[in-house]
DNA sequence: AATAAAAACGTGCGCGGGCACGAAAACAGG
DNA sequence: CCTGTTTTCGTGCCCGCGCACGTTTTTATT
């Protein structure tokens, strides 16, 4: 291990020389410089995080949240994650502050960033609107200084430093092979899917649909859309039930699978009809005990609140960027036996 | 965010007076330890993070890990999340030192043992046999200062700090349930498991067959034993196959998938035969793909070798035990889609 | 050659906590 | 009351890094 120290005596300098030439601070003979670099190639020097991170306690870190989904459980494990990390990172000086936006509006979400900013936040974490507006403030704040990571959804041609989430296409994708798997004989099927403004929906399906070639068991019959609501799924997959007979397998895509599962229940077709949720959340799980639902992806949403905090710690601590541009979080899959 | 400086003002001390309280080394009047305890918990006094790991700089780190597994390529994973690990230590002044044996002797690994121990190893992760001169040897570490985590098998009556593995009982659970998924009709499965001295296969085994009364369509018609080579499972899988001609499943309870899927594929009966296996390895990411394996089961081997260093440093650099005795690591299921 | 300006470099302190050493206070015994 | 022992407490330094400030050396200008 070795420090800053231990190379300063070797070239023949003070520390500050190569504290300078480290980073990249200026003010040094290039000749000097050239002779620290080679001898921190060649020992290899990484700078101790310990330092470094105690060093950067003399900024206290402040980091704000903005999420949407009021209401969806989902984001409450998502939150949870967030207080996780909020917890180990208070030994480290930081604070945090989270927003939680109710409505879709891009408005709202500028509202509550510019609110962030004034209370000094030093870096946000946030589940944007696919909107350039938003996208713009990303790139506005980075250049104050102010880094961004996006989580659950992203905004790729922002100036955010990370993304963590998941591929939805693969989602969907998933969500094909499990149904495939279940298909003795043909399955008809019916898709609950939500508001398909939200890219994370219509992506899912898009993947679902990609597999549907190679899986020729699987026949999609009818496909409803709602608004990511418990009542609303439970009238539509009533009314699609009702309207199809033939359907003996459900794709529910988005939130809301309590109400469609509790439709299924109250048409007496839960033994008969193969179930696809998505999100491993408090009000189900119940049913994929029951093999109501035979199976349900999940997208690691304590890692979506917890990764973009950590990030954003090392960013500014450290200076260091993350490791891979895109953090996507696993494509998980629980049955009953596993939950 | 309070410093042990504000403490020792407030309670009109000094800062080695705080010191002396907050890690119990006496000498300290009993008056003023109660006064400084009060406001200790008044301000809910947590150490900052960065302060206690660089002050622990002054002594360096060294950990060894005995694993066996030679030749598994499970245990390769393992191995690339002690690397990882390794590498992120490496920024604290730690290394690691590591001895794979390849027999299953309890001598070999005892020997492995102390060879670390003389190296001057500060602690120590290991795959245990399940032997009581292993555990004698944890806890006799353990008193002499060398904390001790176990993974992937875990010895609960020792005085290890912490486990980190998955529940093999509920491995074999989530298995039955993948086939139950995948019953359209009647299966009769065929397993080939590994050596039954091993822990983790009995009870993978178990956790199957206490599913089979809940899944009355899933009947066991043999079961062959091996000891994780991929040849023998070659062999014993062409033997099950030939003497059962109703076998429409097999369940891979071990290593050695690779060979007991070439062997299905001999037969020409990939298409015909539902397959379950562990450990998402290369050597059977192919068949995965090719829908020769229709679902796998793995046990986060990244986080088996990564977490165990971690809970080491921690435990060494502030004294603090790992938060759940047990880390558990997820059962998690791979089909095509998700690997 | 004298002086000013700019470039190059060294030093000291702080971040928060652990710990050794020594000083001060309290207490015992003669 | 003095000396010696034990208990109690304060101070200073270290860990490795970042950074402000000050000092020395070099270069440019008259």
């Amino acid at each position: 291990m070795t420090t800053i120290k231990e190379i300063a005596d070797l070239a023949g300098v003070s520390r500050g020389t190569v504290d300078r030439v480290l980073n990249k601070r200026g003010s040094v003979n290039p000749e000097t410089e050239a002779r620290i670099m080679e001898i921190v190639d060649k020992l290899g020097y990484k700078p101790n995080r310990a330092g470094m991170t105690l060093a950067a306690q003399k900024k206290r870190f402040k980091f704000g949240v903005v999420m949407f989904g009021v209401g969806n459980p989902f984001f409450d494990d998502v939150i949870k994650g967030f207080k996780e990390r909020e917890d180990e990172l208070a030994g480290y000086n930081c604070t945090v502050i989270t927003k939680r936006i109710s409505a879709f509006g891009v408005r709202d979400q500028i509202d509550a960033i510019n609110s962030l900013v004034e209370e000094g936040v030093n870096g946000l974490a946030i589940s944007p609107q696919n909107d350039p507006l938003i996208s713009a403030k990303i790139d506005d704040l980075f250049e104050k200084g102010i880094p961004t990571v996006t989580f659950n959804t992203d905004l790729p041609e922002s100036k955010r430093i990370a993304y963590v989430g998941s591929n939805y296409f693969q989602c969907g994708q998933t969500a094909a092979g499990l149904m495939n798997l279940m298909a003795g004989s043909d399955l008809n099927i019916g898709i609950i899917s939500g508001n398909s403004k939200i890219l994370c929906h219509t992506e899912r399906i898009a993947g679902f649909y990609s597999c549907l070639d190679e899986y020729q068991k699987l026949h999609v019959v009818d496909f409803f859309e709602h608004d990511d609501d418990d009542f609303k799924s439970y009238d539509l997959t009533s009314k699609m039930l009702a309207k199809h007979p033939e359907i003996n397998a459900l794709f529910f895509a988005a939130a809301g699978t309590y109400g469609g599962c509790k439709a299924v229940i109250a048409a007496g077709r839960e033994k008969t009809t193969k179930i696809v949720t998505f999100d491993k959340i408090d009000t189900t799980s119940e049913m994929l005990k029951n093999h109501v639902i035979d199976a349900t992806i999940c997208q690691q949403p304590r890692l979506q609140g917890s990764l973009p905090l950590k990030i954003l710690f090392e960013y500014l601590a450290t200076g260091e960027m993350p490791k891979s541009e895109y953090n996507y979080t696993a494509v998980e899959i629980y049955i009953k036996e596993n939950s």
